[in-house]
DNA sequence: GGGTCAACTGGACTCGCAGTACAGTCAGGA
DNA sequence: TCCTGACTGTACTGCGAGTCCAGTTGACCC
């Protein structure tokens, strides 16, 4: 188990970085098999087509996801027990993350599913759709909490701004694959940052 | 020219409708002529491959969002002088443009490009870029116009600004595919435009 | 009225990939 | 020893992209 991944991992690491490399359709299992070093049955003895891959796929992703996001605010949680400079050393965290990613980061294969969603059946579509309400759900909260300490100097949505910090981490990855450069989501998440803080910084409620 | 719409645009707006539906690769040729009502010879007639398709999409649809963001702005300029209120009026019609289609916004094409592509050639892929970089250019030097008369309270990366415009576009247009909602990216819009009157109102200089 | 050209039609073919089917192999545990 | 899970290998169907090409049709030109 440690000298040799087993085999249902090891198409899903290659199946993940083929995908996000070029995308769902333009990745044939051939090629998967091949980098995996497996025979087209014993892919297919592992996932019924390719759907249940990209499922598969999704669900490993935004568990990974989710536990990244659950350490990067305990870490920052530690550092600071205001809930506003938690989220400010959150989102840093994140950002240097992003930043220090050699090849960019691999993108998100939330954008990539929800751009050519017709491929997959529901199932698929809806794991999507419960990764993002699951997000939105998490930062909502981070913001109340904040809220709760510093009045916010305008009236926001926070269902909107918790789906901002979504957005623009997709947002960010978008522009990074379409400009071909590094450092746009972690510049995004930064601006999103200094958002924050003339949000809701310097207004703390008596 | 009115009569009956030339083939080469019937067949564009057929793919364009199937390819932000269904995404790129998920469109056949097939269904393509079917809806054109041509022969799949006449189809290879007009565009050599599905890469030349793709390549006349983009084009066609930057320059709509090109004529569409001139419009906009030109609109709000009338209402405001002031650039900092011209941009905020442009983001509000933005917003409410993208909230009054009736069926969401079709979706970015640039996003779908983005992740899928190692199907297109270097030309698609250059073509994405430009645009993009042609809207930092536009936003960078309405911000900067801004700047001049607003003094930032936080500073800002100014490239980084007008990224974040196409950014925010891009991102709340992956959520709203993704959770099948209706106003995600106009929300996302209105957020940003929150953000532009707490970073730059209140600060005239002298 | 004949010639020419652009804009097609229609059919036949190749190729690559997804997915199916199934027979056989092989290692490890009951 | 037999069974089972995890495969291998091969052969086949079907679909869609892309190629080739011969033929049709209507518009305009002389």
């Amino acid at each position: 188990m440690d000298q040799k991944v087993d085999t249902r991992s090891r198409i899903l690491n290659i199946a993940e970085a083929a995908v996000l490399e070029k995308g769902f359709e333009a990745t044939s299992i051939e090629e998967i098999v091949a980098g995996a070093e497996i025979s087209r049955g014993g892919f297919f003895y592992h996932f019924k087509d390719k759907n249940a891959l990209a499922r598969a796929m999704l669900e490993r992703y935004i568990n990974a996801e989710n536990a990244l996001y659950d350490d990067l605010f305990a870490r920052a949680r530690e550092l600071n027990d205001d809930p506003l400079h938690c989220m400010l050393i959150g989102l840093k965290l994140l950002a240097e993350m992003l930043e220090e990613m050699p090849t960019g980061h691999p993108g998100c294969v939330i954008a990539s599913t929800a751009y050519q969603d017709r491929l997959f059946d529901e199932g698929v579509r809806d794991l999507n759709r419960q990764a993002i309400l699951g997000w939105r759900k998490r930062f909502r909260g981070m913001f109340e909490e904040i809220a709760q300490v510093y009045e916010p100097r305008e009236a926001v949505n926070m269902d909107a701004l918790g789906d901002m910090v979504s957005g623009v981490v997709e947002g960010g990855l978008v522009l990074q694959r379409a400009l071909r450069e590094h450092n746009n989501a972690s510049e995004q998440i930064m601006l999103f940052r200094t958002y924050l803080k003339l949000l809701f910084a310097d207004k703390q409620r008596p």
